[in-house]
DNA sequence: CCTACCGATCGGTAGG
DNA sequence: CCTACCGATCGGTAGG
């Protein structure tokens, strides 16, 4: 929202002597960096059309021509933040499956990948998967496939515990159609949840696991 | 999709003794009208920043311009295509729960309410709700406001029903997350439900019910 | 509802 | 990564 005016980077005088290659292949991965997460605060508040590459180079203080310097095209940067988005849920998912060592019960999975779904959407600065759930029709449809796979992989880890719960006689409805139901119940709290008010991811938490297990 | 060439219409010759108002006003309606469902249509498919007045012009048989005779601005077209969606929503679902007559059980009315839903998200032509689900951040403030007292409409009657759910055991989690995350469960299905293949709207309802209420 | 048009903005590029 | 720029497109309007 606020563009920070462009920083003047100071004239660049190259030591001879040093290599010094590691200033300036951080910067330039810190410039890439703030790019993909700028872009994705614009694109999730704004929208991927209604945000301007100006917009996003302004938002790091960059000129309107630079972006182009990191990423080939804006529907390329989209496909990188989406990406990225992507790497970290499949990231915490794993993590929150190998929690405490052992993996538990089928309650306890579910229970586990509920909540790191939740941290996933609603974390502060979570910004690269709300754009990829809502943005999906602006890639073409090479991007498309790529993030499929990506996204095969995440709810892969879903389909055993559910299947579990089936047989448990925790879950009464169909397996798959299971899935996409709870997905859709969590993801859609990206419209409505407010950190400053209303429930917490705890207690968002609980009641889901309220509302789509039963008891035995 | 494919635009339709411009019809020219034939140069109107007034009749002078009938006050021929019929034609002229249902042609007006008429043209209105198609320009809410192209508009609806294209939102949908391509979202509003990337669909262009002139891809709505096209899409019914006008020049670029002629939009603005019917709307006052692109945003308005956007808010009536909302407003449609919500007063049929409304209409659709108050039908639902009349049927038969009686109210009957809360289960009863539960399943009639989340059929109308399914309905309203998708049915074929169902273009209405689907935009104003995804392009809610496109309005701006006054619009949003408008809007919220239909959503707000819409939504209170499901809460006496969930109530009653919760009461009898039906529903375990509270009622105010259960209806979010409900609501959420259904909507998101405009994202991967197919006419052509998988479950049936009916096959839906039923894993819907399965899998949100309890058995007692 | 068409014709003809305007000012603004946009994604992207060459050349440094 | 900046400078300077291009062609294309867009929402909207005047005047009929």
């Amino acid at each position: 929202m606020i563009a920070t005016a462009p920083s003047l980077a100071n004239p660049l005088k190259r030591a001879r002597g040093r290599p010094r290659k590691t200033e300036e292949e951080r910067d330039d991965g810190n410039r890439r960096q703030a790019l993909l997460f700028a872009a994705a605060r614009l694109f999730r508040v704004q929208g991927f059309a209604a945000t301007s590459t100006r917009d996003i180079a302004a938002a790091v203080g960059m000129h309107s021509g630079s972006p182009f310097y990191h990423f080939k095209s804006k529907d390329a940067l989209l496909c990188a933040v989406m990406e990225e988005g992507m790497h970290r849920a499949i990231a915490r998912q794993a993590r929150a499956l190998q929690e405490d060592g052992a993996p538990g019960t089928a309650l306890l999975q579910i229970r586990r990948l509920i909540r790191a779904h939740f941290d996933t959407l609603l974390g502060p600065g979570n910004d690269f998967v709300p754009v990829m759930l809502y943005e999906h029709r602006s890639l073409n449809s090479q991007q498309r496939k790529s993030l499929a796979k990506l996204q095969a992989n995440y709810e892969a880890a879903w389909t055993p515990v559910l299947e579990a719960l089936h047989a448990s006689g925790h879950l009464r409805a169909p397996v798959k159609l299971s899935r996409l139901l709870i997905l859709g119940a969590l993801n859609w709290s990206v419209q409505w949840f407010d950190r400053k008010k209303g429930a917490s991811v705890d207690e968002l938490t609980d009641a889901a696991i309220a509302l789509f297990l039963k008891d035995s």
